[in-house]
DNA sequence: TGCCTAAAAATTGTATACGATTTTCGTTTG
DNA sequence: CAAACGAAAATCGTATACAATTTTTAGGCA
C-alpha cells in the first residue's frame, strides 16, 4: 500500500513548530515525505505519491481519466481524500481537472514540451555546478548506486521504471547542491517531464541516462563545476532533440487495468 | 489583471478538451483566471484568489493563522471548499499547513529568502530578454500604464497595494514573453517573495519600482534584449541586497481583523 | 437513416456530521 | 508559588449525504 515504511518517529514536530514555514522539513529520510506536495502526511498523501509513482513509470498514460470514485475504491479511501490527493497532483501539473467532468493524467502540449526542456536546459545547469562544488563522496556514492539501479531496470526491461529512476537521478543531483527552491522547481519539470516523454518518445533504446549521467559523475567527482554546468546543458537539449514533438492520437486504457484489476 | 490584448476568443471550452492537458486556458480575460494555481473554476479559487491578494498586499502578515471555520465564515463557504483553497495556497507557498494545527500564512526562513532571490536572479533576466524581444506597442503601453498605477499606490500610502503591483509588473513581463513554464515558476517565486519582503524588508522608502521598471521599459521598448537581461539581473540583485536578512520577533494580528471585522 | 429532444444515469461540487488530535485552562499537589 | 496533571473546548481529518452539472441513452419525427 504505502510506500516507504512511516516508522514510529518519536518526539519530531515538537520545536519545528510555525518557524519553518514553507519551507520542506529538516531530516526527511523516509517516513514522512512530502514529495513536493506541501500536503500534511496522511493518507491523502500516500494515495497522491502512488498515483504520481504510476505515473512517473508510465503505467498511467496522459490522457487516463482518474474517476474520484474508482481512485477511491482502488485505494479504499473516500472521496474527500481522493479528493485532495487529484488536487494536490493537480497542482503539481501531473493531473489537469476540469470542472464538472472530473481528473485526468495531463496531457502536456506540444509547446509545454518544448518551454519545459527549455526551462530546465536553464536551471539545471545551474544546479550541477553548484552540487559539483560541495559533493560528498558518501552523495558521489549515492549517485553512483543510483545509475547502477538505473542500468538494472534497463536491461530488465522495465524501462518505465527505469526512466522514472532517470528522473529521480536529476532530482538527487538537485538535492546534493542542497537548492530547494530550484529543487522544488527542478521536481515540477522533472514531473512534467516524464509526461512529455510519455507522449513524444522517439526512441526507446537511446542511452538516455547511461552515458550523459555517467559523465556527469566524473565531473563532480573532480569537483569541477564547470564541466558539470556543460554537461547538464548538453544533457537537457540532447533529451529535448530526442523527442518527436507532433501531434499523434493515442488509446487511452482504462485505470483499473493499472492497478491489477 | 492579464498582460497583453488577449482577445475574447469566442467558443471556448468546447473543443479544449482533454487535448491541452495542465496547460493553462487560452484566453483567460478575466471572468475564469487560474491565477497559478491548477483549479476548476469556483468558489474555492476564489477563496483563493482573495487570501492571495490579502497577503501579496500584506494586510495577511506571515505567521497568520488561517482557521477553516474563520475563513467558512468571513467568506460564507463551508470548510470543504475552504480546505480547498487553503491546500490550493499551500501548493503555491504561500500558507504552510501542518497536521491537526492548522494553516497558516507562510514564514520563509533566512535561507529561502536567499534562494528565492537567487533563483529569481537566474530565471527573470532570461524572461526579460525574451520579452524585449517579441514586445508589442499595446503591450508596452500596458506595461506603462502598469508602471504608473504602481506610482499612484505608492503616492497615495498603499504601500502594500504597490507592492503588489510591483511583483505583478514581473509577471506581466512573463506573460509578455509568452513563457507559460518559466512564467508558472516565476509567479510562484514573487508570490514567496511578497512574503519575504513582508517579513524582511529593510527600507521602505526604497523606490523599488520606479527606476528599475523604468529602465527596464525603455530597454523593452528599444527591443534590447541584452540591455532587459542586465537591468533585470541587477535589479533582482538590489531587492536581494535591500533585505535585512536576520531573524526578528514579531506580533502577528488576527485574521477577522484584516477583513473588516 | 439521420438528427434533434428529453429523460435517466453517472459524476462531480458542496454541505454537514462525527471521530481523532491538539490546545487550553482550571485544579491539585509538592 | 510553581509545576504537573486532567478534563473541557477548540480544531482538524474523514466519511457520508444531498444538490448541481454533465454525459449517456432512448425515443420521436422528418
Amino acid at each position: 500500500m504505502s510506500s516507504g515504511g512511516r516508522a514510529a518517529s518519536s518526539g519530531r514536530g515538537v520545536n519545528r513548530r510555525a518557524r519553518d514555514g514553507g519551507f520542506a522539513a529538516e531530516g526527511q529520510s523516509d517516513a514522512d515525505f512530502d514529495g513536493g506536495f506541501s500536503l500534511p502526511p496522511g493518507r491523502a498523501l500516500a494515495i497522491c505519491l502512488e498515483l504520481q509513482a504510476a505515473i512517473l513509470e508510465h503505467r498511467l498514460r496522459p490522457g487516463t481519466k482518474l474517476s474520484e470514485d474508482e481512485v477511491g475504491e482502488i485505494f479504499g479511501a473516500s472521496r474527500t481524500v481522493v479528493r485532495a490527493a487529484l488536487h494536490a497532483l493537480a497542482h503539481s501539473g501531473l493531473v489537469t481537472i476540469e470542472r464538472n467532468r472530473g481528473a485526468f493524467v495531463s496531457r502536456p502540449t506540444i509547446r509545454e514540451a518544448h518551454e519545459v526542456f527549455e526551462a530546465r536546459a536553464l536551471i539545471e545547469p545551474r544546479v550541477s555546478r553548484m552540487a559539483a562544488d560541495c559533493i560528498t563522496p558518501e552523495q558521489l556514492q549515492f549517485l553512483k548506486d543510483h545509475i547502477a539501479g538505473e542500468h538494472r531496470a534497463l536491461t530488465a526491461g522495465e524501462i518505465g521504471k527505469a526512466l522514472a529512476l532517470s528522473g529521480q537521478f536529476h532530482i538527487a543531483v538537485s538535492d546534493i547542491a542542497d537548492q530547494r527552491v530550484l529543487g522544488g522547481l527542478i521536481r515540477s519539470l522533472i514531473s512534467r517531464s516524464s509526461l512529455i516523454i510519455a507522449l513524444y518518445w522517439k526512441r526507446v533504446d537511446t542511452a538516455c541516462e547511461s552515458h550523459s549521467h555517467h559523465a556527469l559523475l566524473d565531473a563532480m567527482s573532480a569537483h569541477d563545476g564547470q564541466a558539470a554546468e556543460e554537461i547538464m546543458k548538453s544533457h537537457i537539449v540532447d533529451l529535448h532533440s530526442g523527442l518527436d514533438l507532433v501531434d499523434r492520437e493515442e488509446l487511452e486504457l482504462t485505470l483499473a487495468e493499472v492497478f491489477k484489476v
